[in-house]
DNA sequence: CTTACGGCCTGGGTGC
DNA sequence: TGCACCCAGGCCGTAA
């Protein structure tokens, strides 16, 4: 599940080689996920890559129009669940649900695939000023601590709830969520404004410290995820909670737990990450 | 405005 | 072997 820290390796693969390149022509198979599909066709090809960045679980891959035109854009690519943005040689065989090829100036091609097209791709132009990527809150590793603290610290929603909004938070999914609750010691169904200092900030450095340490290992691999030269992550070995049910918390011994909040299934130590007092449900 | 929650997207895996 | 159904995660609309 691509979260903040797979973008951020599949960004840093693709800038590592693509910026300078130059798109020579683009091929849709499916295009049901796709914003305005026709824009693409008609946009892309001739375009040279200026760089590639993440912003949140987004990537962006901005572009110089193919006549070195003034107006340059971007194309905004989130990768749902299950999508990969991968750079082959074009003569690579073709992956099952290969939905988009841009054939580069190099002799390779980038393919995006989406096993159940939960992902999403457009054209973005006028530069940040975009209303999907302004509706985002801070990105944790660019948050100071007093920024952290104080998004957090008067909402009465749940903790785990409030990581997971991309509008105070943007990049955490439900993987790094449940691994930085379970480093700082909270239970997710705590409310934001029932933390005390002490445990904001401990959220604050555990976040960190999970996201830091998942791009060192490149992210975690649980069903699709791959980098941008297609290869596995390693931070899914140094889970300590997510998909650990039934199995026993590495601090004390007790037995993870997985429970199903707002709809979403949050893993946590029941010892390590005392509940709320008065919990309704 | 804030929060909670159901539903939707799709298809792989599971269990009968 | 076939088939129905559960479920993943992000996001959006709605309601309180």
């Amino acid at each position: 599940m691509p979260e903040l820290p797979e973008v951020e390796t599949i960004a840093r693969g693709l800038h590592a080689t693509l910026p300078g390149r130059r798109i020579l022509s683009v091929r849709l198979g499916k295009m049901d996920f796709i914003d305005d599909p026709a824009a693409i066709e008609r946009e892309i090809p001739g375009t040279k890559i200026l760089a590639v960045r993440r912003c949140g679980k987004f990537l962006l891959i901005d572009l110089e129009s193919a006549n070195g035109d003034v107006r340059n854009f971007s194309l905004l690519v989130h990768l749902g669940m299950t999508g990969r943005l991968v750079t082959c040689e074009a003569r690579a065989p073709v992956l099952p649900h290969t939905h988009v090829f841009f054939a580069l100036d190099d002799g390779r091609e980038l393919r995006y695939t989406d096993v159940r097209r939960f992902g999403r791709m457009r054209i973005v132009t006028g530069g940040v000023r975009e209303n999907t990527l302004d509706a985002l809150g801070l990105d944790p590793l660019e948050a100071s601590e007093g920024e952290f603290v104080a998004l957090l610290k008067n909402r009465r929603a749940r903790i785990k709830a409030l990581l997971l909004d991309q509008s105070v938070l943007r990049g955490i999914g439900n993987i790094y969520a449940d691994e930085s609750l379970w480093r700082a010691r909270i239970h997710p169904k705590r409310l934001g404004a029932n933390l005390s200092l002490k445990e904001l900030r401990r959220l604050y450095q555990a976040v960190r410290d999970v996201l830091n340490d998942a791009i060192e290992k490149r992210g975690s691999s649980i069903a699709d995820y791959v980098d941008s030269d297609g290869n596995l992550g390693g931070f899914q070995r140094l889970h300590r909670v997510y998909q650990r049910e039934g199995k026993k918390c590495f601090r004390c011994g007790a037995v993870i737990r997985r429970a199903i909040f707002a709809g979403r299934s949050s893993h946590f130590c029941p010892h390590c990450q005392p509940p709320p007092r008065v919990s309704k449900r």
